[in-house]
RNA sequence: GCCCAGGUAGCUCAGUCGGUAGAGCAGCGGAUUGAAAAUCCGCGUGUCGGUGGUUCGAUUCCGCCCCUGGGCA
């Protein structure tokens, strides 16, 4: 504490799910007098507090919170929302508001933070849904097959097997008239750089990880997830919405809609959940090399 | 006790007309620029239940034994 030294504006709090982040994260804004921001592209969906173990009520009351459970699910969200959404929290750190603990799950919403998003124009929704509407009618290697006739450097970088990558290249020719590749070569503006934040890491070892993923899925189903995804299934939402998504929201369904045994259900949603946890430690091994470590228990 | 069907990868199973075997799932590794809790790619040696026999060679055919279902007593 050398009285020298700015103190740290950006607190930044990664993680592979259920690793701890949010006790963390709170008591890291308790001591600085922090606002926590969420960076957790399920969290921010009004509609499923249990199931994407978002901070319960209580929790979210004892400290101030952003961007949780501020978004209707009958509406996508994504990355480029969610730097619209920090935005304005990041400029009133800078003008001497409380400084920020952002944290969440979402590798690919810290690296636009970090490395901002290339300018891409907004997709009009008749041009995405258009591209959607073909790729559920056709198989991707038939789009890819598209792709290449049209825009073949785009089509060279992706599988045929991949269709989200494949509709988003056609959209974004058919709505700009350029290839995705170009826009991409046009690097994005960074909403803050790295020397203005301190940024941790949580990372149990492995084994103990995945037990906390089963205890957790227990404990939700406890405290009444499937009356939450009740309540969805009741807005009858369109199935493709991120929302739809959320892990154990399609396990679960299947369970109340009789396809499939509450236990099988809850089995299912673990595997789910470890494998997703399993793909946030590959994206951290290679996309957060210089973030802190700590091999918490 | 007898009869029938099985015993092959962590799980569910396929297969080998005799030349030591392969799918799905799980698991592991990887990619990742407006759906990212998404989407996609790669990785398969395992006493083929045990033990004898036949055979140049047995997981495969035969005998016996063990185990699991089901049936009959």
């Amino acid at each position: 504490m050398t009285g020298r030294m700015p103190k740290t504006l950006f607190t930044l709090i990664a993680g592979p799910t259920a690793s701890g982040k949010s006790a963390l994260a709170a008591r890291l804004a308790g001591e600085r007098g922090a606002l926590i921001v969420n960076a957790d592209s399920m969290q921010v969906y009004k509609e499923l507090r249990i199931l994407t173990a978002r901070p319960a009520a209580v929790e979210e009351a004892a400290l101030p919170h952003r961007l949780y459970g501020f978004r209707p699910g009958s509406e996508p969200y994504s990355v480029a929302g969610w730097l619209e959404d920090v935005d304005p929290l990041i400029a009133n750190a800078r003008e001497g508001g409380p400084p920020l603990v952002i944290v969440g799950g979402t590798g690919l919403y810290f690296k636009a933070l970090l490395e901002g998003l290339s300018p891409v124009p907004e997709i009009p929704e008749a041009v995405r849904s258009h591209w959607r509407a073909e790729a559920a009618a056709k198989d991707s290697a038939a789009l890819h097959a598209d792709l290449r006739d049209r825009d073949p450097a785009m089509a060279a970088r992706l599988a045929p097997s991949d269709p989200q990558r494949i509709v988003r290249a056609l959209e974004v020719l058919d709505a700009t008239g350029r290839s995705l590749l170009d826009w991409q070569q046009v690097k994005g503006k960074a909403l803050m750089s790295t020397g203005e934040t301190e940024r941790l890491y949580v990372c149990p070892p492995r084994e103990l990880l995945y037990a906390r993923c089963d205890a957790r899925l227990d404990g939700m189903l406890a405290a009444g997830a499937l009356d939450e995804v009740r309540r969805l299934r009741n807005l009858k939402l369109d199935a493709s919405l991120p929302i739809m998504r959320a892990l154990g929201v399609r396990p679960l369904l299947a369970c109340l809609d009789g396809l499939l045994d509450c236990e099988a259900a809850l089995a299912l949603a673990k595997i789910d959940t470890r494998q997703y946890a399993k793909r946030q430690m590959t994206w951290a091994r290679s996309n957060m090399i210089t973030w802190k470590t700590l091999k918490t228990q």
